[in-house]
DNA sequence: CGTGCTGTTGCTAG
DNA sequence: ACTAGCAACAGCAC
């Protein structure tokens, strides 16, 4: 489930099964999730058109078509499978769209199912060109993979922030796609300690952090692409990759790198997992 | 049986 | 202005 590296990994794939083909019928089996679905704005702005692009921004993936584009959010246990089923196949299957097939008429008909057990994710649309304008992204950082300033743009917005880094870096005001488990392995990496201030962090710290962060998220796409690449595949549940995650969820084990024991601890919340001997 | 956790994020209250 | 806390929900470990 989603963090980002899951959420791109599940874009790859639905843009391999989506892009230059259409949605055909889209049925919804609840309209209430996170927010409520625009069952009607939705129909209209993908029937019998064209997917021509599928993307990714912060956990976000944007379906386009030349009317608009659709809005989809994982919240915290939503997923995509593709089926050769209409039919709902797993409890909490909130929306199912048909896949017509343009290169190969011939192909058997497959169909997206968007299942949700805890009902936290968007099924949304929009019709405005500018969509960065739009509520959900208006007030988004960068992009942590593809921003090459990341180190400085954090730098600059943590200047006399009390908050802890943790904190600051899971805001995605500051920068989009860090979430609580990433946020754990990239301090850990970067042996900074969790509750520091954020303000505190030098311009060397946050060069450091940079990379950790991008080394951290693209590790775990890379071993996630290849969990994922076949998402028709029941199984590929909801589930985090198989990329070793160093410290969170590792309380009482040691330190890879020191031999220390491995804390938890509630940073705004959040279980925090970190090393006190080798992050300061 | 409870009870207390769990991937997100936008709103509220201090 | 900043920051912590909470709510929305099902499922799971204990």
């Amino acid at each position: 489930m989603p963090e980002l590296p899951e959420v791109e990994c599940l874009t790859r794939a639905v843009r391999q099964t989506l892009e230059g083909n259409s949605v055909g019928e889209v049925v919804f089996f609840r309209t209430n999730l996170r927010t409520k679905i625009p069952v009607q704005a939705f129909t209209r702005l993908f029937r019998n058109q064209m997917v021509t692009k599928v993307t990714r921004r912060s956990k976000y993936m944007l379906w386009e078509t030349s009317k608009g584009t659709g809005i989809f959010h994982l919240g915290m246990s939503g997923n995509m499978l593709l089926f050769d089923s209409p039919e709902p196949q797993l409890k909490h299957t909130h929306a199912v769209f048909k896949v017509i097939n343009q290169q190969d008429p011939n192909a058997p008909t497959q169909y997206l199912h968007f299942i949700d057990p805890r009902r936290f994710g968007i099924i949304d649309c929009s019709e405005r060109q500018d969509l960065a304008k739009h509520a959900y992204f208006r007030n988004l950082g960068p992009e942590p993979l593809t921003n090459d300033a990341l180190g400085m743009h954090l730098f600059a917005k943590s200047r006399r922030k009390s908050q802890p880094i943790k904190s600051f870096l899971m805001d995605a005001k500051n920068v989009v796609g860090i979430g609580n488990i990433y946020a754990s392995e990239a301090l850990f990496r970067a042996k900074i300690h969790p509750v520091r201030k954020a303000g505190s962090l030098t311009k060397k710290d946050f060069s450091n952090l940079e990379c950790e962060i991008k080394q951290t998220l693209q590790e775990a796409i890379a071993s996630g692409g290849t969990t994922f690449r076949d998402f028709r595949n029941a199984d590929s549940n909801p589930g985090y990759f198989a990329v070793q995650l160093r410290v969170y969820g590792r309380s009482k084990e040691l330190c890879p790198r020191c031999g220390h024991k491995i804390l938890q601890k509630k940073i705004a919340g959040r279980s925090t997992f970190f090393c006190k001997s080798c992050q300061h």
